[in-house]
DNA sequence: CTGAAAGCGCTTACAG
DNA sequence: CTGAAAGCGCTTACAG
């Protein structure tokens, strides 16, 4: 029995108001043109049965549910719980509700949100894919209103909205080199599945900008396969500290791998930035409260947000005037540089 | 449109095949006694019109949707953001889908949880109140399956989960008494919204062990009204240091005011535990990680998720044999200390 | 400004 | 093992 079933209808209302169902619908849905008298006498009716619209049936008549899908890998990693807080306020203002799936690493579950098999009363899907990938490209041309996020597939045949990883990358190495620092480690180039696409995309802005400065990248200053978090960064940095290389920066793929980097770093007795300067990706709520505060790139989690529930609204057919045969869309969010301590000083 | 409303349906299924409705309906929901040849013709229709059930139409016939409503403050605090995840899986388990809405601080969203206007087409709620309280107990007599987490209400004339607040800060402190320590700080003491129930019960729990260990708590050594955060217990942790009084241990009322705590400790030349032994709350994923690995209580967030779906799904009527006049129950959860170094060292 | 009627697409007694 | 029919509770042309 669902939360509306109350037994009351509107047959029922309308019997006890005197008027027809159509009066009481008209009543509920806020139309114009009604006697202010009809509508006191229904809303007395609506009151004194406790009568509450049976959505289920309205949906149903008018083919829509108001209801989105976000899949996510897992709310346990910051990053995803974000992205997922912002969804969610953007799908409020357009009066969507967020059906929330966490499909964790599993394969199956992913395909699955793309069958999109049985409770598909889902007016449409943002979906943040891990696993399904650049090798399937066709699985992503679905009949239901889909806009994917994140890095793992491009080109795909549906819209999709994510951050320029490369140029943000490129950002934090130009930042380091215009403070003079020429001795870069790199911390975070892993190939799990998880974040390969992200840390090849990130190397790849780090090579850019260190051959556009004519720097060389040592590759025994580069470190990965750990997970992205303090304790992987931590001992990423130690790894690197114990080949006896000498550094004056370090580029981290996320920040906690940077806020792990930094513990090693003062742990050991260097000073950040002094002797090493240290910079994040993704500019979490830490990386302002940290001592040093951590430099980093703020990826636009807002706009991405935005930008994911507005063009899925607009494929959703909730937007006046938008053209139904618009080919599939990718668009890229703003980043930003956001120096703080940890390599500018105080 | 709706991702089910292909345009195809049960009955377009049933002219292609040769069956009735009936058959088909029978095809989807696998009932047993239908000839194999039979089943193979409805499903080469069902494939070859590429059809798909309107879930919508099932669930208003059905009168119930197979979604339950999570009403939690915010995801991007990971306190909610894991038992979101939890609830998230216990639900899955049950075949439950789990809309997720946020209401943030605010109090009119927070009436509105247990109002249930207007997208009421869940069949039940699970509900972490913060604002409303314990002065408006009659609020939470609604008419639809709920069952609230959290300390904020207690009493209230539905279910309710919740830790064991008290008896987990008695234990934090008995803890520290067992490893001899006398001098013991409090942080974490505010009152606020999101924290003064919590705070007020296991500030409770640490009188109450002090008092039955006849050690004397010094009011000049407690702390509060920081947020819930590292950079909160770095703060707290350095304006009890300031007050210059000898401490040999500190409590805090989560991990993050602990880890904190300790980074300010360590930062004023402090060893942990050797001078200081810190303790938090919720054993939080970095607690294992961070260095010294960090003691906390785990409040059993896994339980509190699994109890709470279970009690939902009985008040659903999902569970035989459930009792309705079952009176409103209240469940207190297992809590678990885990030492670790910051309090009994390497 | 309001009413009577059709129909959204399923499931489920009721027959057979 | 299968069919014909009713009905879940709304909204929406169509009349008036």
């Amino acid at each position: 029995m669902a939360i509306n079933t109350s037994g009351v209808t509107m047959r029922d209302v309308a019997r006890v108001a005197g008027v027809s169902v159509k009066t009481v619908s008209n009543v509920i849905n806020g139309y114009r043109y009604l006697r202010p008298e009809t509508k006191a006498r229904v809303q007395a009716a609506i009151d004194s049965l406790g009568y509450r619209v049976n959505v289920t049936a309205r949906n149903l008549r008018q083919g829509r549910t108001g209801l989105i899908k976000l899949a996510i890998p897992d709310l346990r990693n910051p990053y995803f719980a974000q992205l997922a807080a912002l969804i969610i306020e953007e799908a409020a203002e357009r009066s969507l509700t967020v059906l929330l799936e966490q499909y964790h690493g599993d394969r199956d579950a992913e395909m699955a949100v793309l069958q999109n098999d049985n409770e598909s009363f889902v007016d449409g899907v943002v979906f943040s894919p891990i696993v399904v990938g650049q090798d399937q490209l066709e699985l992503f041309k679905v009949r239901f209103p889909l806009v994917i996020l994140g890095e793992s597939v491009f080109g795909a045949p549906c819209d999709h909205v994510t951050m320029r990883n490369i140029e943000g990358a490129k950002a934090q190495v130009e930042h380091l080199l215009a403070i003079g620092r020429r001795h870069i480690a790199v911390i975070g180039l892993n190939d799990d599945h998880l974040s390969v696409s992200s840390a090849l995309l990130r190397f790849k802005g780090v090579t850019n900008a260190m051959v556009a400065a004519g720097v060389k990248l040592d590759p025994a200053l580069v470190a990965g396969n750990a997970p992205w978090t303090r304790p992987g960064g931590a001992q990423l940095m130690d790894d690197i500290l114990d080949r006896g290389i000498p550094i004056d920066a370090v580029v981290c793929f996320n920040d906690a791998l940077a806020l792990g980097a930094m513990s090693t770093l003062i742990e050991r007795g260097l000073s950040v930035p002094d002797d090493v300067a240290v910079i994040g990706f993704d500019n979490v709520e830490d990386a302002a409260f940290t001592r040093p505060t951590l430099s980093s790139i703020d990826p636009g989690g807002h706009q991405i947000a935005h930008t994911a529930v507005k063009l899925l609204c607009e494929r959703m057919g909730l937007v006046d005037g938008f053209d139904h045969d618009t080919p599939a869309r990718e668009i890229f969010t703003d980043f930003k540089l956001i120096p703080r301590q940890s390599t500018i000083g105080t």
